[in-house]
DNA sequence: CGCATTGTTAGTCATTTGGCTAACAATACC
DNA sequence: GGTATTGTTAGCCAAATGACTAACAATGCG
């Protein structure tokens, strides 16, 4: 669908160098606030908030222990988004295959009538 | 890389329901800006800016032909992000195997140091 | 208890985004 | 040449984004 809201937040949140440092990193493992604070160059608050828009996207997830927050990878972290652009990758393909179905016809059309000495296609 | 700006743009280019919309019906065909702007529900001005913001993340190429435009989806179209979303997926399922590995063994140790009188893991 | 640490909230500010209308430029058509 | 069509540009406005500092809340520790 096309006004999904679930892939705005996704694709937002991924749209931000920060974020997808962040993103990157949890790949490793997880992290508190503070460490993702540490080599980022912007304030706590900032990246406070972008925590918040990356968890609204549903991309990590927090679990407070204590006073620190450990930050980790959702489960399906932007499958939503990868899934759009598949399908829109496979709907190309199919426009492509088409494409190619059409020029291959004309080409052997072109062969039978344009040459009519040589004997078929190749 | 996490500072790349092509990313940004490609992800905030797909985190427009109307855009998105755009590169959705690219997938059947090309249009012009007229036809683009029709079920929109958004001005047409409104809808130049889309296809600006889509052309300078490298998702549609422009054909001016005469006085209308051939909006259709460029060759490469999404491919950063997608490789983006790729990579990040490859490098999650290698830690889930780490994960998957680490916790195998523990059942096994287990199986061996707390359950000596069975005869080995199910 | 008193104080340090961890993180969020509140408030400010500049910039960007996304929409509109009106005006313009360029091409097509009579 | 005059007019219609196609699309962009200019200018305006409201809302969202992304950053900061200062203040607050909550937990941990001496």
């Amino acid at each position: 669908m096309t006004n999904n809201a679930g892939l705005d937040l996704t694709f937002a949140a991924c749209a931000h160098p920060i974020r997808r440092g962040i993103i990157e990193r949890l790949g490793v493992g997880e992290m508190t606030v503070g460490e993702a604070t540490a080599g980022s160059g912007v304030s706590k608050p900032s990246i406070s908030k972008h925590l918040r828009v990356l968890e609204e996207a549903g991309a990590i997830v927090r679990v407070i222990d204590g006073r620190t927050h450990r930050i980790r990878l959702s489960e399906h972290a932007l499958d939503d988004a990868q899934g759009w652009i598949s399908d829109q990758h496979a709907l190309w393909e199919r426009k492509l295959d088409v494409i190619e179905g059409y020029l291959a016809e004309q080409r052997a059309r072109r062969a039978r009538d344009d040459l009519p000495t040589e004997e078929g296609p190749v």
